[in-house]
DNA sequence: TGCCAGGCCCTCTTTAGGGCCTT
């Protein structure tokens, strides 16, 4: 496995769905995966200069208290750019992470290289026939040990970082691949789910 | 406050609508 092939496995928790309309992260947790392994971790709660609602204290059980104390956002996510540095990214639905990681970098004028793939698009086309699509799903699916909350940044990461350890080694064993590629992981959340098996197909040896 | 957005994907489709996912 290459340095491109070390990926950091992500989770925001936020304040709402949408940067564009005014939302900022509360926590970042993240994991680094070398080799198979998770080698590295990343947790912070960040202060977004407001209240965050009650729904939000109800979803995540992050309090208002709680962000109080904690660092500003800026100040956190100038940290947590220098973890990313380099290498590619992992996330549940990164279309959502994504969108906070660039307004929150952008904020601070701090620029990122890796490329994103997304567990929830590679996993609608592994497991074709799973009732559900959602993380915790998924977990239970898989029979991933769960010790922990849902919705908690570090522990998001790390039920995702298992998640996608699970499917790569499910491509491997399912379709003969001495390797899965970065590069490939993102192919396939591209490909038509009719086109899964041509494509995997192709990179057989 | 939890209704909001955005991308993906399916179908009763493509000149569209709605469910799934993320907080």
């Amino acid at each position: 496995m290459s340095d491109a092939d070390t990926v950091i496995v992500l989770d925001f928790e936020t304040t709402g769905l949408s940067p564009d309309y005014g939302d900022r992260a509360i926590e970042i947790g993240a994991v680094k995966i070398q080799n198979g392994i998770i080698v590295d971790r990343f947790q912070a709660l960040m202060n977004p200069g407001k209240p965050i609602s009650r729904f939000i204290e109800d979803y995540t059980g992050i309090t208002n208290q709680m962000l109080t104390m904690a660092a500003p956002c800026d100040e956190v996510m100038e940290q947590f750019a220098d973890f990313i540095a380099g290498f590619n990214l992992v996330a549940h639905n990164a279309s959502f992470d994504k969108r906070f990681l660039d307004a929150e970098l952008s904020n601070i004028y701090r620029p990122y290289s890796g490329q994103f793939s997304c567990s929830m698009l590679v996993a609608r086309r592994l497991f074709q026939q799973a009732p559900s699509h959602k993380l915790s799903s998924l977990v239970a699916l898989n029979n991933i040990q769960v010790e922990g909350e849902f919705h908690r940044a570090l522990f998001d990461a790390e039920m995702t970082a298992k998640l996608w350890l699970v499917m790569l080694e499910q491509l491997s064993n399912r379709f003969a691949l001495v390797t899965v590629p970065f590069q490939l992981t993102q192919k396939l959340s591209k490909t038509p789910k009719k086109q899964v098996h041509k494509l995997l197909k192709s990179y057989q040896i």
